[in-house]
RNA sequence: CGGGGUGUAGCGCAGUUUGGUAGCGCACCUGGUUUGGGACCAGGGGGCCGCGGGUUCAAAUCCUGCCACCCCGACCA
């Protein structure tokens, strides 16, 4: 491409507003434009490092064996009633109505539809198996758009689908799968961890998550690093080894604390640590009031309170609601006397002579054992804290954040049966088809990528997968000499089928440089003062030093250094 | 949805307190001088001041309703 007569455009102040490093530079870069808030338009440079990255994850599902397909992304409603995750989606996803009334939706994820595509192939036992797959844009109203194109409303996702007869089948098909999605992360130069995970919305048996390791990740990763333990902060189990403690039960003791409500102020109050208190937080789970039991130090994970009690809906109940529970405002509530269902932590359950709120302003009890109240559950609910013992026993975890761009998850029988999806056995049984699905965010990994590849100056793209490899940089374009010998290299260099441009514009060489090193051309060639004696001069952006090449070896040299590439464009 | 903030030229911002002809930097156009790390001089173009009502002789500025965007808490590729 000659960069005077292409779009191509660059920013040079930072993007308002703007939290991630790769949100600011994709959009510095003029890779991508917001549209609205979680919407992006994919400009030239964008799009084609986002095809690069479709196509090595497209060739690595063909090498699995999958076949690529392509849904609609407007789909009839009644398609996610039937499943039942038209309900369990709610509000996020984007519902329409077309001119006949008739409700729409926009596709958040597409097992539906491959379950009835599959339907259409699946008869017998030997119609399985088989697996596939597409690109596709995914529309999900998320609450809170942020991070460029990490959390975004409108995003392309690979989606494959895999059917097979039984769990035997389903776990080689996944593992297919799963070999898959690390060849691909690995091609990309993704950094990752693969972590279990939560199901949520999927359902399911199993849900793996690669994780691209960042700063910015919105996911906190849960490692033990001697056994090579890996899961998402919502799975994480804790395991305690210490005993229940032995002391005396003490004679619980009402005791007035004015202006003590948060656990920081009532521990100051008692001249006690964190530890010897219990939270009692007042949850609404399905609209039901709940008490949830915790240590003092520790916080409640709301995933696992959602599996434990099947739940699909959590949060913090309302002031009113604590009020009307605990006859206290909040900062107060106790477990004694509750009448709602009462869950305490497996961890409560050591403790003794412990104090806790007294459903009463400014009041707490102290001496309190778990005697003193009703207790209907007890279970591991909740979030696991750095430094704790891991659920193997192995050591304590440290954390790490992570950026989702991937998701392997065996679905069972879940969206066979919701969809009719059967086969008949050998002995003529109709048995539900097993599934699985398994999901990258193109986007997320361009965005991942950038956030583990860049400078002060910009993007530090692989070479496999920048917009522009070869960049030839024309000094002073004014200057024949200079414009020719530039030209003929860039015709040369056009011939080997890399991604090449020619800086052919009208500007000093300080703003050519700087819009090369911000987009990320991975190898640039200056042809300036030096031309005259037959030299360039190269500069990859994964070395310090810059090289004075002959005009006769730069060609050469550039197919050496990109040599096994594929032709692009 | 709750809490906080911002909407003025393509981008970044000032002006709003105290109403009185809409400004600055970058970018853009013309001419000239420059040319190996975001040049300089001179001249110029570009605005429903987020949108709608209201107050006023007069509104970017005051009042009011709405919208959008950003940040902090509940979702996921």
């Amino acid at each position: 491409m000659r960069l005077k007569s292409s779009y191509f455009y660059t920013l040079r102040e930072d993007v308002k507003g703007e939290e991630s490093v790769s949100g600011n530079l994709l959009v510095r870069a003029g890779m991508i434009k917001k549209t609205s808030g979680g919407v992006y338009m994919m400009l030239p440079l964008g799009l084609r490092v986002i095809n690069k990255i479709e196509q090595i994850i497209r060739e690595e599902m063909v090498a699995a064996g999958s076949q690529e397909v392509s849904m609609p992304a407007l789909i009839p409603e009644e398609v996610y009633v039937e499943s039942g995750r038209r309900e369990s989606f709610g509000k996020s996803m984007f519902s329409l109505r077309d001119r006949y009334d008739r409700p729409f939706v926009l596709g958040p994820t597409h097992e539906e539809l491959f379950a009835a595509a599959a339907a259409m192939k699946i008869n017998s036992y030997k119609d399985m198996p088989f697996n596939l797959f597409q690109f596709q844009k995914k529309f999900r109203d998320e609450p809170r758009p942020r991070f460029g194109l990490i959390r975004v409303r409108e995003f392309t996702m690979k989606d494959a689908y895999s059917f097979d007869r039984d769990l035997e089948g389903l776990d080689i098909s996944y593992n297919k799968m799963f070999e898959a999605y690390k060849r691909s992360f690995d091609r990309m130069g993704i950094r990752y961890a693969i972590v279990t995970a939560d199901t949520g919305v999927m359902g399911g048996l199993l849900s793996e998550e690669f994780q691209a390791l960042t700063e910015i990740g919105e996911d906190i990763l849960v490692l033990e690093p001697k056994s090579g333990y890996a899961a998402n902060i919502e799975v994480a189990g804790c395991l305690t080894l210490e005993e229940a403690s032995s002391q005396e039960h003490l004679v619980e003791e009402k005791v007035h604390t004015p202006g003590a409500a948060t656990i920081e102020e009532v521990a100051a109050f008692f001249h006690e640590k964190t530890d010897k208190f219990i939270k009692t937080l007042i949850y609404s789970l399905d609209g039901k009031p709940h008490a949830l039991l915790v240590r003092g130090d520790h916080e409640v994970n709301e995933v696992k309170i959602q599996k434990l009690l099947d739940v699909s809906e959590i949060e913090m109940a309302s002031p009113e609601v604590v009020l009307e529970v605990t006859g206290a405002e909040v900062g107060y509530a106790g477990p004694l006397g509750l009448e709602i269902p009462v869950i305490v932590d497996k961890e409560v359950e050591l403790l003794a002579n412990f104090i806790v709120g007294a459903n009463e302003k400014d009041y707490h009890y102290k001496n309190v054992n778990l005697e003193d109240f009703r207790i209907d559950q007890v279970a591991d609910i909740r979030l696991i804290k750095e430094g704790d013992l891991c659920e193997n026993g192995q050591g304590p975890v440290v954390f790490t954040r992570g950026i989702e761009i991937g998701n392997t998850f065996k679905l069972g029988d879940k969206y066979s049966k919701a969809m009719d999806l059967y086969y008949s056995d050998e002995k003529n049984h109709l048995i539900p088809v097993m599934m699985g699905s398994y999901g990258i965010g193109s986007g997320r990994c361009m965005a991942a990528i950038v956030e583990q590849n860049h400078n002060e100056h910009g993007i530090l793209w692989p070479k496999e997968l920048a917009p522009i490899q070869v960049a030839v940089v024309v000094v002073n374009i004014k200057k024949q000499e200079q414009a020719q010998a530039g030209e003929a290299l860039y015709g040369e260099l056009l011939k080997t089928g890399l991604d090449v441009c020619i800086d052919d514009r009208d500007e000093r060489i300080g703003v050519k440089f700087n819009d090369m090193e911000l987009i990320g051309v991975y190898a640039r060639i200056t042809v300036g003062r030096d031309i005259d004696r037959g030299l360039v001069e190269l500069k990859l952006s994964d070395e310090k030093e810059k090289r004075l090449v002959s005009i006769e070896e730069i060609l050469p040299m550039i197919k050496t250094i990109f040599s096994g590439e594929k032709a692009h464009d």
